[in-house]
RNA sequence: GGCCCGGUGGUCAAGCGGCGAAGACACCGCCCUUUCACGGCGGUAACACGAGUUCGAUUCUCGUCCGGGUCACCA
């Protein structure tokens, strides 16, 4: 076989060789130990949950060490295209701190190794290709699909391997001018590897998450090139990762399978082998055993966490804590600092899958939006009612510093106060501070609402919003022991049969009477920041409510 | 089915031949407290199983079991 003849037959308009590549897309001029990483999402929809993990990885490796972090479009199954998802995903991961260094930006895209989207890359692909066939390392097939399916059946039946490998390689070994005929007929074929390995053979590699792995050597002779000229991901990946010279591919660990063609295919191209780091699977727990979280599962799609009102800082630092196991002992150690200033470690990712888990995920989460200033939360949770609680947002827009005192209770100390994870929970929690979204609410039980109304129109009576605050609850205080309520819960506790309860209960009067709810931040910071004519409004109304219910009743 | 990866409490996890097997989340109890939240103290709960190596295995080896991945002109 004359497989010159053979690459000019299949390539007659690749011009360029591969030593012109390589002068095009030369070696990059990095420090010493700087790593080059990327993020290759292919564009089919949204953004996945578990597209966080190798994204942070890729970017912590690369600008930790004063490298490159690019985005690589791989746009080569047109089928499952999604138009505008690459968009949509560069905006999304942008929201969580993930910033690429080269790759498509709006209008165009940045860097000198591009272009970064695989279809444009497609005369790149080709010139690698004809140099494979020129040495009789990858050759043409017109196997149809029908003919695949019978060769897998018979596989099937047979119990073999399925594959297209040995003697089942039908196109591996035509006469040139079988090849010739079908090209002149016009009929499409797709390019394959000619694969020397073995399945008799076992290679060693070290994963540097995963470790020392032993792999079976791969014999089938696989696809390079589809029928449509654009190569697959396995091709792509080695053609796009040496020339855009990545120094370490982060991918799922269900590239392992394929990670020893991936290796032949190195070889044979002759390019180096960078190193590679596969992550295990995010899971969820379903009937007692992990499943690998699936499209419909609550949380995969990043827009839940916007739509829920998650702050994408709460989130990768969740992401952190899955990804490096020390984070949240560095992060207790160094409560200041950003997830950005954590020295990230290969050595402390974990080989295994983990499970999601809402809980950890809120925690973090509540302590995040804890350590946020008031103005931080405002703007926050601005931001998120704009777009999912026009009601809040009418309100938080028409008096931003009203809002921002609402946010400011319980904040700022050592010990901040954590009433919630999401913004989505702001108006149920602390809604009545706005009129529009006050309910009455219940008062504890067994009270007669006439003595209630009492006591609170008895507390107008007294109430002075310039009193600080140990006047004001002394102030309570007086008021219980007037009705005869004990003065101090303790008191009551010791001798509950002498009062009709105690000082907290009258709080829960007023408490109720002022935010519809039982509990509350503290009632005193929460009565300053209603202001005086809020508090008077709403006692009086309570009072009123409550003596025609006394009347009716 | 073949090939590959993984297996410490419910979850995330320290551990790297000798521990009474950390810690965090969740859960339960107590304390603090005008409610809640915070905080403090305490509790329930784990090395999948079986061989082997060794004076000694959670740790090393093998097997079994379980879980996951993968076997496309998808990535």
């Amino acid at each position: 076989m004359d497989y010159q003849k053979l690459a000019g037959l299949l390539f007659p308009e690749v011009k360029e060789t591969p030593e012109d590549m390589e002068k095009r897309y030369p070696p990059r001029s990095l420090p010493e130990g700087a790593k080059v990483t990327r993020f290759a999402p292919s564009p089919t929809g949204f953004v996945h949950f578990g597209g966080l993990f190798p994204t942070r990885v890729g970017e912590r490796l690369a600008h930790q060490s004063g490298g490159v972090f690019y985005l690589r479009i791989e746009d080569t199954d047109a089928k499952r295209e999604v138009p505008g998802a690459a968009e949509a995903l560069i905006r999304t991961l942008a929201a969580y701190g993930v910033a690429f260094d080269e790759g498509p930006v709006v209008g165009g895209e940045k860097g000198d190794y591009g272009p970064y989207r695989q279809r444009q890359r497609a005369a790149i692909y080709h010139v690698f290709a004809k140099r494979l066939v020129e040495e009789g390392k990858a050759y043409p097939c017109f196997a149809s699909e029908e003919e695949l399916d019978r060769i897998r059946a018979e596989q099937t039946s047979l119990k073999v391997n399925p594959g297209y490998y040995g003697k089942w390689a039908i196109w591996r070994d035509r006469p040139f001018e079988e090849i010739e005929e079908k090209l002149k007929a016009g009929e499409p074929f797709v390019l394959r590897f000619r694969s020397e390995g073995s399945i008799e053979n076992k290679i060693r590699f070290t994963d540097l998450v995963k470790g020392d792995l032993e792999l079976t050597e791969n014999d089938c002779d696989h696809v390079l090139l589809k029928s449509d000229g654009i190569p697959t991901y396995h091709f792509a990946h080695a053609v796009d990762d040496h020339l855009m010279r990545t120094t370490h591919v982060i991918r799922g660990e269900e590239w392992l399978p394929s990670l020893p063609f991936h290796i032949q295919l190195f070889r044979a191209l002759g390019f180096k082998l960078p190193k590679y780091i596969h992550i295990a699977q995010l899971m969820k727990m379903e009937g007692g055993s992990k499943k690998k979280l699936s499209k419909r599962d609550k949380g995969t799609d990043m827009e839940y966490y916007r739509r829920e009102g998650y702050s994408p800082d709460a989130v990768v630092e969740y992401v952190m804590t899955l990804l490096n196991s020390n984070y949240e002992e560095w992060h207790a150690q160094n409560p200041d600092k950003k997830w950005s200033d954590f020295p990230f470690s290969l050595k402390k990712m974990s080989p295994s899958g983990c499970l999601f888990d809402f809980d950890k995920l809120n925690d973090v989460s509540k302590n995040a939006v804890s350590r946020m200033t008031a103005k931080e939360v405002t703007d926050a949770v601005c931001a998120w009612a704009k777009d999912f609680s026009p009601e809040l947002y009418s309100e938080l827009a028409a008096d931003p510093a009203y809002a921002e005192q609402v946010f400011s209770i319980g904040r700022g100390g050592p010990k901040p106060r954590k009433d919630f994870a999401v913004w989505s929970e702001v108006e149920g929690q602390f809604g009545y501070f706005w009129d529009r979204f006050y309910r009455a609410g219940e008062y504890p039980e067994g009270y007669d609402p006439a003595l209630i109304a009492a006591i609170l129109g008895a507390y107008l009576s007294v109430y002075s919003p310039g009193d600080d605050q140990s006047a004001w609850f002394e102030k309570i205080k007086d008021l219980a022991e007037r009705f005869g309520f004990a003065r101090e819960t303790k008191e009551y506790k010791k001798n509950p049969e002498a009062y009709k309860g105690s000082v907290g209960t009258v709080s829960a009067f007023l408490r109720v009477a002022l935010t519809g709810r039982q509990t509350s931040p503290d009632l005193y910071e929460v009565m300053r920041v209603l202001g005086e004519t809020r508090v008077r409004e709403r006692i009086e109304r309570e009072a009123s409510r409550l003596l025609k219910g006394a009347d009716n009743g």
